[in-house]
DNA sequence: CCTCTTTACTGCATCTGTCGTAGTAAAATG
DNA sequence: CATTTTACTACGACAGATGCAGTAAAGAGG
C-alpha cells in the first residue's frame, strides 16, 4: 500500500493532471485515477474534494455547472493557465525527488 | 526545491539507510543526507531529531552513548533488525509510488 | 584571552494535508 | 419498492514537518 505521507502533496498534481486534457467531475476523476494507476491508488473521497477546494482557492482549477437534464448536478472544474504552470512545476520537482530519494534506496 | 509534503515519510527512510553500515549520531547523519543528496535535500534539525524520537518509539533505531574524551556528548544511533525490515518495505513502497505517481507525469 | 562560529542538541507551538465518520440526496438497478 | 451507485458536504482528529527560541560545549582566529 502507498502511504498517505507519500503521495502527499501529489494528489494535487494527480488530479491536475486528469484536467490537462478535459474538463471533469469528482466521480469521474477518482475513478479515472483509480484506473490510470491500475488499481494500485485509490484517493479517499474526503481527500479528493479538499483538494479541490484548495486548488481552487490557489487559482488552479475552476468549478462551474453544466446544464444537465439528468442525473444528479455535479460539479465540474477546469484547469487555468496557472494550474498548468503549476502542473509543469510539479512534475519538474517530482523528477528531483526521484533523483534525491533514489540515492537512499538499496537494490 | 523539494517539499516538505513530499518528502514527508521518506525522511526515516534516509535516516535508516545511513545507518545500515554503520551507527551514527544527529549532526553526522544530517551532513552526510545532504553531501549525498548533492545538497539538493538538506533535513531541518527538527525534522531530524523529532524522526529519532519517532524512530526509536517505533523501535526501528536504539539511542547509546559512547565514551568520549572529547567534544561535546553525542547520542548516537544504531538501526535495529525490526529497522531494517521497516527500511525494506519502505523501499519496495518507494518502488511501487514511483510507478504509479510516474503514470501522472508528463513527459 | 576573548569573541565568533560550529557542533549538538531540546522544547514548544503551529500549520497543512489526509482521513475517519457521518450525513444528504438523486438516479439507476433489480 | 428496496438496494446500490453516483455525487457530494461537514466536521473533527491526527501526524509529520517546521519555525522559533534556547542551551551548551568545543574549536578557530585575531
Amino acid at each position: 500500500m502507498i502511504s498517505s505521507d507519500i503521495i502527499r502533496g501529489y494528489n494535487d498534481t494527480m488530479i491536475l493532471y486528469m484536467l490537462l486534457e478535459q474538463e471533469s467531475y469528482g466521480y469521474e476523476i477518482s475513478k479515472n485515477i483509480r484506473q490510470l494507476s491500475e488499481e494500485k491508488y485509490v484517493m479517499k473521497e474526503t481527500t479528493l474534494y479538499s483538494a479541490f477546494t484548495r486548488l481552487e482557492k490557489n487559482g488552479y482549477i475552476l468549478s462551474f455547472y453544466r446544464d444537465e437534464t439528468f442525473g444528479k448536478r455535479r460539479t465540474y472544474y477546469r484547469i487555468t493557465p496557472e494550474g498548468r504552470a503549476y502542473y509543469e512545476e510539479k512534475c519538474i520537482e517530482w523528477r528531483l525527488t526521484q533523483e534525491v530519494v533514489n540515492k537512499f534506496i538499496r537494490e
